[in-house]
DNA sequence: TACGCTAACGAACGATCGTTAGGCACTGTC
DNA sequence: GACAGTGCCTAACGATCGTTCGTTAGCGTA
């Protein structure tokens, strides 16, 4: 109630918002279960029991925070991994998108990645459905880019998951202060996926030494 | 190593690697936070303050799981990473030995990976400095790859994260009862890192569709 | 027989958990 | 000026948390 705002305004809105804003802040520093109603609260500069004019429960909240992050990149994204379409450059263009995004949104997304068990049943299988049908374009596109020739990946599934993996874990490792932009570090991703990992003819087992 | 004992006895050594095994099942599927001393207790068919005849603190089981899995994987497996002899062989069958192991001990790296905070400071720390070193091996090995002109990496940092971003994602993914062994799979993400993930010439902006 | 050790027990400690009940001050509407 | 709604408060609920207490049964040794 710092400010009733009759212009100018730092926080829209309100409380809601910022109760969502500050307990994600927290859930992706100390965990769901290790922030209590009453840490959230004070951190607000609330009574607990205040938020639950805001929120019916805990997980209300964690709802809150996971919602439609991941789901809304996702929505807006898979037309760029429509077999019809894809290239090379709209796979490029998905990467960098991909990795600015998820760390533009990179406390809600790890928080969602964490605690997806905390997440009501219904929820947590909305959200990891949304997430394989991601996966499952990525795979179908890569397919695509196969049986087209333009893309010499050796096993479309296990290239996706791959390119998955390495995407989904700048966050964990970028930091800001550093010599690189998030942009440099995505368009390089992107390089990096579609001209290096998918990008390679296979040629399997030239001089790789086998393991006793 | 499985089986000291003379006869019958269906657990070897005895009470203590049975809490560390079942608590870190626990903590994998339900956090480290989401399991009591009550809920390892009864899964051991024991009371909680038996528990404490074994174990100091909570913290300690959680300090007996993690312990030197990590490290102790990276510790024997640095050399292959040694600058003076680091060639493109040795770091597939570096990425082959890194996911198998990870796989094999996938439920203790998942608790180290997730809870890393709750360790004690001290071990956590050292958990940290281990998995650093283990990073800037690699960092190094790329750049000698690079300077000796047979990797073509463009980002040596970037590229040795992105790895392995890339085969300690496996383990988020990868399902026993599916078509590919995780040793197949391994082979084939040594060969998606050093043949195509490092080793592309890297053509910029050939044709990459610049973002707004 | 007496001692010490290990491994376990049932019961309880204080603290903290998510949540609820009931009330107070303010606001805009009729 | 009565009324409903909103936002927040104090206080407390029952449950569960990690942990500690005193005790005991069994075993090997002096």
């Amino acid at each position: 109630m710092i400010d009733p705002e009759p212009a100018g305004a730092s926080e829209a809105g309100g409380r809601r918002e910022e109760i969502v804003e500050i307990a994600s802040r927290l859930f992706a520093e100390r965990s769901y279960r290790g922030v209590g109603m009453r840490a959230i609260a004070s951190a607000v500069g609330v009574q607990p029991a205040s938020i639950y004019h805001h929120f019916s429960s805990k997980a209300d909240i964690l709802d809150a925070i996971i919602a439609d992050v991941t789901e809304r990149f996702i929505a807006a994204h898979l037309y760029l991994l429509d077999p019809k379409f894809v290239t090379a450059s709209s796979m490029r263009q998905l990467v960098t998108e991909h990795v600015v995004y998820f760390w533009q949104h990179r406390i809600a997304e790890a928080v969602g990645l964490r605690e997806l068990k905390e997440l009501s049943v219904a929820r947590a299988e909305h959200v990891r459905r949304s997430r394989r049908s991601y996966q499952d374009a990525w795979i179908c596109a890569i397919q695509v880019g196969v049986s087209g020739g333009w893309l010499p990946a050796q096993n479309p599934r296990v290239a996706a998951l791959a390119l998955l993996s390495m995407i989904n874990g700048v966050n964990a490792w970028y930091r800001e202060d550093g010599p690189l932009s998030i942009a440099e570090v995505a368009e390089m991703h992107a390089e990096m996926a579609v001209t290096g990992l998918l990008g390679r003819p296979s040629k399997r087992h030239v001089d790789s030494p086998r393991r006793g």
